[in-house]
DNA sequence: GCGGATCTGGAGGATCTCCTCCGGTTGTTG
DNA sequence: CAACAACCGGAGGAGATCCTCCAGATCCGC
């Protein structure tokens, strides 16, 4: 990721900002005074715009580190024999990786176009999912007119409960999510659905959410 | 609502502040500046702080004035005899609502437990939703195990598809919501779900959305 | 028309967040 | 060990937003 290596404190340094993100952003949100963060890291604030120029650089930098977990959860999915299960399965823990995030539920439907690397590991998960996708289709088991665009939508949505829930009724995205889920299941017969979205407004909606946060102003307008 | 009377020149300044706080809103969120909303108005700030001391207090005029509509949501739900149809056109056309709202989505989850009358109308338009329940259940046509707490999670939920997606995809909240309605649909046989969070819990949920924005920092921590 | 109460608004102060400067410090290599 | 480049951080400036003051203006009832 680092093209020049850093020196010894400065990549200690870099560490204790990157420990300190994830722990602010999620306590406090993805618009969290980047003051605090360095702060808390034991370190100033110019250090921290040294390492990350902008605070999307640090957000992009805490999804990289979350990007362990959801890879996880796409590896447990896949070690899983019935299709259903296993797509089941990657949504219910991705929305649970969501709901341990705190207020930091957006990441999960942030991208950032810029990242090559990041990026890569974003679509080779993405395609992970897209075969798990057409592995429970194939089965029947997942309604034939699902869109993998509905994932997206899910996690959008599910931070919309937890944006409002999180602290209040904490178990509240479970039963939200096991709704969606069986809406998703294919065992019976269902009306049409609206159209879904197109993967190009998804991604607006992702680069959206992003510049949302990534700014300085949080409604920077 | 105001005990004593105004002014004409008063009167005419708060119904312009109302109309400007309904339009930035919903353009630029809940947390737009409110100089912006007493220069869109044409008045001097010290004029909307005295009208509306805190921003709460703009937001509660402001949900007041959208209250007319979602009575209408009501009532049109109301005058239709399949209790099924009833329960999802209310629905419905309660995010249609939530979705014109722009980046005011969050409004209709919002509480304000200091203002009596429009607590009492807002519990009014709660208690006409619970009839509509009760008849979609006693008709077999809702699921047993739905709870009332469910309709502010979607709420929550659509806000969240809003936020990311109103300007990118417009029509995902529609796709989302049917899914939503076609799991509330008991004319299936289902799994058990999660248990509902407690109508206190929704309140204190509702209750942390509004101090969300109510207070003057976006993210007051 | 007058008197008095209500109302007006722009300037300025306070606070918060972002961002950069630059003299001093530290790490690394030869 | 010395040289040099990388690195450090707190102060201060800029901008945004909230909030209040107070002299002047306006409305309304008698």
């Amino acid at each position: 990721m680092s093209e020049t290596p850093l020196r010894a404190d400065a990549a200690r340094n870099r560490e204790l900002l990157l420990d300190s993100a994830v722990r602010l952003f999620a306590a406090r949100g993805p618009d969290a005074p980047l003051e605090d963060v360095a702060a808390a890291a034991g370190v100033g604030v110019a250090t921290l715009y040294r390492r990350f120029p902008t605070r999307e650089d640090l957000l992009l930098a805490v999804a990289d580190r979350k990007m362990d977990a959801y890879e996880q959860v796409l590896r447990t999915a896949q070690a899983i024999a019935d299709p259903w299960t296993a797509f089941a399965s990657y949504v219910e823990n991705f929305c649970a990786a969501q709901a341990a995030d705190g207020r930091l539920a957006d990441i999960l439907t942030m991208v950032f176009p810029a990242a090559r690397e990041f990026e890569a590991r974003r679509m080779a998960l993405y395609n992970g999912y897209l075969a798990l996708v057409r592995d429970a289709q194939a089965a029947g088991a997942l309604r034939a007119d699902y869109s993998p665009e509905d994932l997206p939508v899910l996690l959008m949505a599910n931070a919309g409960v937890l944006r409002a829930t999180a602290e209040t009724a904490p178990g509240a995205w479970k039963r939200f999510v096991a709704y969606m889920l069986q809406a998703f299941c294919a065992s019976h017969q269902r009306e049409d659905l609206p159209p879904a979205p197109t993967p190009r407004q998804m991604m607006r909606s992702m680069q959206q959410v992003t510049a949302c946060h990534g700014r300085s102003a949080p409604d920077a307008r």
